[in-house]
DNA sequence: TATTAAAAGTGATTTTCATCACATTTATGT
DNA sequence: ACATAAATGTGATGAAAATCACTTTTAATA
């Protein structure tokens, strides 16, 4: 957790790989920039290709009718994105937004699934880093369902931290801009109920802000009342 | 969707393979009976094993301290019982509990591994496989968390009609035991909640008993609730 | 830096849901 | 078939959270 760059180094996909399965993969792939704003895929839309993001920010998320919107994940550098759903012939579930201006390397379904099917190194590399992914979301959703709003918050400000924390003098510093509003959308609840729960855990002295950004002074009080301990580190993230 | 044993097949992970691969997978695993009521696995453990489960019901659950219970799958005929984590050296996230007596193919971590390594074939069978759990699991997630605890409550009714509906001479029936505590426990809710949300179903015609079976008589008035639609069926599901 | 827009903060009100308490109905076993 | 247990049904109550309405603060930009 050196930077905001090193958070999600040595968990990598990428780095499961030799550096000549890297190689090999690369070679695979295209390398597009997507400039800030832009849609990646829709949600509804047939999966066409699988990202491999080597920088900027990437926002998952799901959107309804009534304009209610759920953001289930933030990818930053080295992260996939995209669904495997595109080895089913099913639909994308999610909706890929670009937060910050990213360049990533597009694969192709069909190259993809001719590689895995001769380099099962690269395919188990896949399926590990599936497994981590899925995990890394049931036990969000978990948190978010079995401990109320109170408890959805807390994992969530982990996750960030997790994810995007930098160090700072008093704990741990979330180097991103999120307003109360975009943490609402990441948990399902109102900008309201995100504002009483921040200023609660202000009063407790638990967060503060500097610059802009949230502050967690003492992630441990967040940590108990989820009852982390048995969670690895490694998915409890919000990526 | 012909009968209980029927709706899993043709979507299943080892109907995916070619009669060779599945020689050459079920070679690798070893058959087990498990009776009623035991436990497969605990959550927090070590993975050792995956699962194929060949008959019989496993239910995957987590617990908190506060002893709420969470139930998250319901797993059938053809469907594969553990978490991948086993290849990343991540502790289990879920219980495994047999509810009917069940038959199953166990596979080694290490044995399964090499396998995928020299056989891509299955191997992107099984990144297929998980594609469509972690689709499901999220959709599911994103209901319960979007829709209020009733449109939790029609997501449920769904995803039981599709993965364990028979047909009724009035629409769908859920062929299989559930009451309302099992329900609550499936969207994190009571079973008065439950209980009273299915009497405002029944009142509306939509729903009736038969027998100690749920029978849905217009699922498309659920559905409309949840904008389904975009969704598609084979990720509906409870297992 | 003045202006405007965006975000945060906060009380009041309403809705949703959990919990409690208890009655009634339905299953189950000997 | 009767006793007992399990599951369901339902009102009353309270807590949690959504929504509304508005003010204050902070950020963006012309």
């Amino acid at each position: 957790m050196k930077n905001l760059e090193s958070s999600n180094e040595n968990s990598s996909f990428l780095n499961q790989l030799t550096k000549e399965d890297q190689h090999i993969l690369l070679l695979h792939g295209t390398k597009i920039t997507v400039r800030e704003g832009s849609i990646l895929f829709f949600e509804g839309e047939e999966a066409k290709y699988i990202y491999l993001l080597r920088q900027g920010q990437v926002r998952l998320s799901k959107m309804t009718i009534e304009n209610k919107k759920f953001y289930l994940h933030l990818k930053q550098k080295d992260d996939i994105v995209g669904e495997f759903s595109l080895f089913n012939e099913m639909s994308l579930s999610m909706t890929a937004e670009v937060i910050t201006e990213a360049t990533l390397i597009r694969f192709d379904r069909k190259n993809l699934e001719a590689l895995f099917t001769q380099n099962g190194d690269i395919a188990v590399a896949f399926i590990k880093l599936f497994a981590k992914n899925t995990q890394s979301t049931q036990a969000k959703f978990s948190d978010l369902l079995l401990y109320g709003k109170t408890g959805a918050y807390y994992s969530m400000l982990i996750r960030f931290a997790n994810s995007y924390g930098t160090p700072h003098p008093k704990g741990v510093r979330i180097s991103i801009k999120l307003t109360n509003q975009d943490l609402a959308y990441f948990i399902g609840t109102s900008r309201e109920t995100i504002n009483r729960m921040f200023n609660d855990l202000k009063k407790e002295n638990i967060v503060e802000i500097d610059k802009g950004n949230i502050v967690i002074k003492n992630i441990e009080y967040l940590r108990k009342h989820l009852q982390c301990g048995k969670c690895p580190l490694q998915i409890c993230t919000i990526s």
